[in-house]
This record gives structure tokens, C-alpha cells and sequence, in this order.
DNA sequence: TGTATCGGATACATTCATGTATCGAACGGA
DNA sequence: TCCGTTCGATACATGAATGTATCCGATACA
């Protein structure tokens, strides 16, 4: 017994790489034709490789799609979360609202994959717990920074606990997103987002400060 | 000359009728399989009819998918409107918000189509000039009926002019949509709907009633 | 009721995508 | 450097979806 698991399936440096550069070239044939409209070939010839390696990585495009999604998915996370964490002593909500719009809003093509994993997962149960449990991630992340900056005289609003607050985020952040998928206006939805964020987070009598 | 215009096509009814037909059939199937899973013999099969009634009166799905989408755009943006003009004398903000929220969220199945076709729209500038369209209407719809109420003591909040609440209420709309659209819980979506829109629409120091 | 036109069904050809089986080359370990 | 294993390429078989051409029944109009 070489490795202590079960049976060692000896994974190659080759695989690795190859798995990746399929994943992205995946990405970007994904974002450019959507999930729908993509051949298993395409992502092969757009990756350089054969469908041989295709199938030697991969069961199906949905597993491919699937494992791409969870990748970037997870990076996202990560950054979201350190954007949130990353101030000093300043508990500050604008600041940390600047910081996270930008992550949130500086990929057009991962929201239009995103997107496409949303209407795949809208049908599929299985799928939409994945989805369900990254968001509910985020939220907790959110959560936890609003939790935070609670002691500072800033009271949510008339949404109900924190709780609330962090799914007012998301939904404000999935609000602009679809704009966003429409006008490709970048500029303009981080401007909105930004405006929805501080409506929803900050008491309705004080100014836009 | 029978009529007036160009050459007379002379519309059938049975024509209309299978037409009809077909884009029930297709709204259905687009709303169980989703549009990029979907085959035109599907679509037939669904309807009770062969491939030829569909290319006798559509050119592709694509096209078929486009005038589905306009038909019940149309109607739902009709439900809206009325939701919003049919109150009477009173101004209330908080009525027209339950009847609102009442229409948008009735229609699971249509979330869905609606959602596959904002994916599409996302990677086709001439589609995605429609969808905007569409959504600049209810916008309007919806800026008319704030500055109605606008006399009624309830004054918006932090964000920019009545435009621009019009337009958090939207991005409100579509980021509870996508909520709803993973767990199908509709009664709590409405439920959050009501919640953000009061919050956004209300003053921030007001209770949640 | 007769008739010319229209609408939809059927059959066919074709293209495209998938999945599998096999082979040669690259890789990693000794 | 050598050898066994793994990875990816190639070739093939298969199925599915598309589009078209043609035919028969239905429909509208006189």
C-alpha cells in the first residue's frame, strides 16, 4: 500500500495540467456561447487537445460544467471573504461595500457562466444544493461583517435582524448582476450596486455618507 | 387587391390555431427541460403535431423561443401595469406593493423561461435590446405610480431621483427571482420581496408596518 | 357544392455530436 | 536508461436532430 486511501490511482502532473487548461478553455467557450449552444469538441479544440483527453478527464459536459463551476466559485468566495475581512479596526460599512463591489462585479464572464449554472440548477435539485450552499456561504460572510460593525451606531433598517440584512445583500447583488448581463455596463452596476447596498444597510434618515 | 398592404397571405384559422398550440406546447417543455435541452421534435411532440406544422410556421427555435417570450412578456407586463393603476383614489405605496408582488411572483415556470431567455439575451445584443425594452416599460409603469404617491407624505429614500427607485425596485424583483428560483419557495420570496421594497421605498426610521 | 389554395404529415438525405475501442507516445519510478 | 503504467490521439460505429421535398387532406371563398 503506497498511499494509506484506497487504491492510488497515481495521478500524473500531465493530468493535472491537462485538466486545467480544459477547464479554462471551457470558461471561455462557456461565457462566449453559453452552456447550451457548446460541443464537447469545441471545448477540446478551444483547449488544444482531442476529445480523447476529454473523456479521459471528464464523464460528460455537465460533470466538466459542474467542476468548473465549483472552482471559480470558490474563488470568488475567497475573495468576497477577504475583501470583507480585510480592514483594520475601522468597522466602517461604506468602505467594506466599496471593496466588495468591486470583486463582486469585475468578471462579466463569470456572471454569464454563473448565470447559466443558475438556470441549470433551477432544474435540478441536486444541483441547486451546491448553489444554495455557496450563497448561503456568502451570506454568512456577510453576515458576520455586519455583526461586526453593529456595535458602531449603525442600525440595519426595517428588514428584520442581520440575517435579513445579508439576504437584502444578495438579493441586491443578484438584482444588478441581471441588469448588468444586459447593458454590459459595468460602471453603472458597481454605481447601483453601491447605491442599493447603502439604501438597504443604512439608516433611510442619514445622508448618502 | 383584397387589402391594403402587400400581398395578402391570407391567414388561416386553423393556422393561428396549431400556432397557438405550439407555443403552449413549447412553453411547457421550455419550462421543464429548459431551452438549450430542448429539440424541435420535442417541442412537436408535446403539441400533437409533426415537424412539418413547425417549420411551416417558424423558422427555427430560436424564432419560436423569441415570440414566446414577447407573447408572455406582454401579458404579464399588462398584469403589472393594472396592478399598479387599479387602485383608487387611495395612494397607498404598501397596497400596491402586495399586488405587485402578488403578479411578479405567480409563475414559477415562467421565472424560469424568463431567466433562460435573459441568458440568452446576455450573448445576442438584438435580443437583449428587447428584453431591456421590456424592463424600461415596467420601470416606467413603476416610476409613474411613485410619483403619484409621491404627495403622500412617504418620501422614497437615499437613492437618487423616482428613476432611480424604479430601478432599485427592478433590480429588487429579479434579485429575489433568483432566489426563488433555487429553493421554489414562493411564499417566503414574496414574503422577502415585500420586505426590501418597503425597505427601499419607505423611510429607513419608519417601523416595519 | 366545387375548386384552388393552404397547412400539416411523411419520408428522406445529411450533418453533427457522442461514446467507445484501440494504439502510440509521454511520463515516472527504479 | 529501461520498463510498466498512464494519458491522450485516432478511427470507427451509432444515434439523434435538422432541414427539405413531396404529398394528401383541410379550409376558405365563389
Amino acid at each position: 500500500m503506497t498511499t494509506g486511501e484506497t487504491a492510488a490511482p497515481r495521478v500524473t502532473r500531465r493530468r493535472v495540467r491537462t485538466r486545467a487548461n480544459l477547464l479554462d478553455a471551457a470558461f471561455a467557450v462557456f461565457a462566449t456561447k453559453g452552456f447550451g449552444r457548446v460541443s464537447i469538441e469545441e471545448v477540446c479544440e478551444a483547449a488544444g487537445y482531442s476529445r480523447g483527453a476529454f473523456y479521459s478527464n471528464f464523464d460528460s459536459l455537465d460533470e466538466l460544467f459542474f467542476a468548473l463551476y465549483r472552482q471559480r466559485a470558490d474563488l470568488i468566495a475567497d475573495q468576497v471573504s477577504g475583501a470583507l475581512a480585510l480592514d483594520g479596526p475601522d468597522l466602517d460599512v461604506a468602505a467594506a461595500v466599496d471593496r466588495v463591489t468591486e470583486v463582486l462585479l469585475l468578471d462579466l464572464d463569470w456572471l454569464l457562466v454563473k448565470t447559466d449554472f443558475l438556470v441549470h440548477a433551477a432544474r435540478d435539485p441536486q444541483v441547486a444544493e451546491t448553489l444554495l450552499e455557496h450563497r448561503s456561504r456568502l451570506r454568512r460572510a456577510v453576515a458576520d461583517r455586519l455583526a461586526r460593525a453593529q456595535g458602531l451606531a449603525q442600525l440595519p433598517a426595517v428588514l428584520g435582524d442581520i440575517d435579513g440584512a445579508a439576504h437584502a445583500v444578495v438579493a441586491a447583488y443578484d438584482g444588478v448582476t441581471t441588469q448588468l448581463l444586459l447593458d454590459k455596463d459595468v460602471d453603472s452596476a458597481r454605481g447601483w450596486l453601491k447605491q442599493l447596498l447603502t439604501a438597504l444597510l443604512t439608516d433611510g434618515s442619514g445622508t448618502s455618507r
